[in-house]
DNA sequence: CTGGTCAACGGGCTTT
DNA sequence: AAAGCCCGTTGACCAG
């Protein structure tokens, strides 16, 4: 234990503001022993401020009337561990617990009650600072899936170009009759628009405040499931592609016309397809 | 000298 | 009204 000291503060000799006392922690805290020296600090106390010294001498005379106070301003570690112990039970103080722990420390109550009150203000700050950590690698995470939608949505689009370039040939082609299309690209672009749709949809969501979540989920075999929000992703003319495969369109559903478009594996005339996909294409424009 | 930490304070607010 | 809490701030201490 050190001994006791008497800390001036460096103006005090030539202004009117005094000397700071220090304290220990197994003495009572000296501002306590004389609150006419230091002044209460507690809610209903003579005055707000702090009052200070206005000579030296008092203070020595003061000082030298009690007992030396320990010079330490700090608590003791073993105080600080038993505090700690008791903030771990229960991190805010009952009045019992107050004393019964200032008892035990030989502390003021007050200091008790300080040392609960910084140390609840402690806690709150590394609580934000975790809460903060923890937002900030999700937002990362979710930065790193927009960049990677934004590449595939860009991947996409310039893969539609191409078939819709594609379809301008065959129109050219075939101004006498029917162009035979293989399932193969009639299945790629329609699965590749409705993945670029949802794709776009998914990014704009991620992009505004109060994204309520994913529509699309990822299934397995690289299927993309619209959820039940689905349709007001898809176009009018397009509705409830309930199972897209990224490379063909394999429905299990019958063949029924319930709200929903099927391709039949086979022939697809130049003509329906054109339509199709410009209306597509539209749909893409104006979204 | 500077920046971080800690005990303590003052004021505002809520609860009893 | 009193007591307690929270928040922002102050001043001492300490390490780099």
């Amino acid at each position: 234990m050190d001994s006791g000291r008497l800390i001036f503060d460096s103006a005090s000799s030539s202004s009117s503001r005094g000397p700071l006392l220090l304290w220990g922690g197994g003495n009572p805290v000296l501002r306590a022993v004389s609150p006419v020296v230091v002044g209460v600090a507690e809610k209903g106390g003579a005055s707000k401020r702090r009052p200070f010294f206005t000579s030296p001498d008092e203070v020595y005379e003061e000082y030298y009337e009690e007992q030396l106070p320990e010079k330490k301003r700090r608590l003791t570690s073993e105080q600080v561990h038993l505090l700690e112990r008791s903030f771990k039970e229960e991190n805010k103080l009952e009045p019992e617990r107050k004393s019964e722990l200032a008892q035990m420390l030989g502390l003021q109550p007050r200091q008790v009650a300080v040392w609960f009150q910084n140390r609840r203000a402690r806690w709150k700050n590394k609580q934000l600072e975790r809460d903060f950590d923890q937002l900030k690698s999700s937002y990362d995470a979710l930065l790193f899936d927009h960049d990677a939608l934004l590449k595939d949505n860009h991947r996409l689009r310039s893969q539609l170009s191409t078939l819709a370039e594609k379809l301008e040939e065959a129109n050219e082609q075939g101004a006498s009759g029917v162009t035979v299309l293989t399932v193969d690209d009639q299945a790629a672009s329609t699965a590749d628009l409705t993945v670029l749709n949802i794709q776009q949809k998914k990014v704009e969501d991620m992009l505004s405040p109060g994204s309520g979540g994913s529509a699309v989920v990822e299934a397995e075999g690289g299927h993309h499931l619209v959820e039940s929000s689905r349709e007001s992703y898809l176009p009018e003319n397009y509705h409830c592609v309930e199972l897209v495969d990224v490379v063909g369109i394999h429905s299990e559903d019958d063949m029924s016309d319930e709200g929903c478009s099927y391709y039949p594996d086979g022939m697809f005339t130049e003509h329906h397809q054109q339509e199709e996909v410009e209306a597509q294409l539209d749909w893409c424009i104006w979204n």
